[in-house]
DNA sequence: GCCTTATATAATAAAATGCTTATATACTAG
DNA sequence: CTAGTATATAAGCATTTTATTATATAAGGC
């Protein structure tokens, strides 16, 4: 069931550009996943609220992730319609479940309440 | 016949970090598909030949191509037992064949004499 | 309305990137 | 040995990136 390859250089580039920091790989993973608030992801990421909010800004100009607001909160999740969607996915199915930062990070995420 | 997922995070994104360049992930997608020396290269894309030999060592460094020297000529060629190898073919299989830059840089490739 | 919380945006400084030019190295041909 | 070609490396510079602090905006509770 694999989707056809259409991207162009230029947008395959521009996701390769997003993904390829550590902080942004992992956070996609996690949206993949399942939907955070910001506050979720400063709480489990080392960075300042702000610097998770520029994140999600990148995801969002490419078309990554939905935003949905919530009374005072912001919901964000994976955009599953994205045309680079095929893309995403093959990249995150290449990182080792056991890796360690993403380990902890997952246990890290249980242990939240925003 | 997928392969086991199995790349750390910090090996994912170096992969990423290298790919993220349109020359070079260009460059990579004729990498994997035959061997070319530096100067074919340098004849193909509009740069500087130190400007793709810096390029090529960020793959060597990362063990993505293999470096064979013959005569004056280096041949660089996609080293197909890296760990990356499943990443590396699933990013460049969702290239357009027809994207125009990848076209025009192919119609370039059979017209060089080096 | 006012205060608090959640989030975005702006400004800025530090680091990384990628190009260019200049130079070094290595092989080939004579 | 010398000159020429292929390639790598070094140095320098402009641009981009990313994080931080400071500030703005928007919603909720009183």
């Amino acid at each position: 069931m694999t989707v056809t390859a259409a991207l162009s250089t230029e947008k395959l580039t521009e996701t390769l550009k997003i993904l390829y920091d550590p902080t942004r790989l992992l956070l996609m993973k996690l949206l993949t996943e399942k939907e955070y608030c910001v506050c979720e992801l400063v709480d489990m990421f080392e960075v300042s609220q702000p610097a998770i909010s520029q994140h999600l800004r990148k995801y969002k100009k490419a078309s990554l992730v939905y935003e949905e607001r919530r009374g005072q909160w912001r919901y964000y999740r994976f955009n599953k319609t994205c045309e680079q969607r095929a893309l995403v996915e093959q990249i995150l199915s290449q990182l080792d479940e056991n890796d360690e930062q993403l380990v902890k990070l997952r246990s890290k995420a249980e242990a939240i309440t925003c």
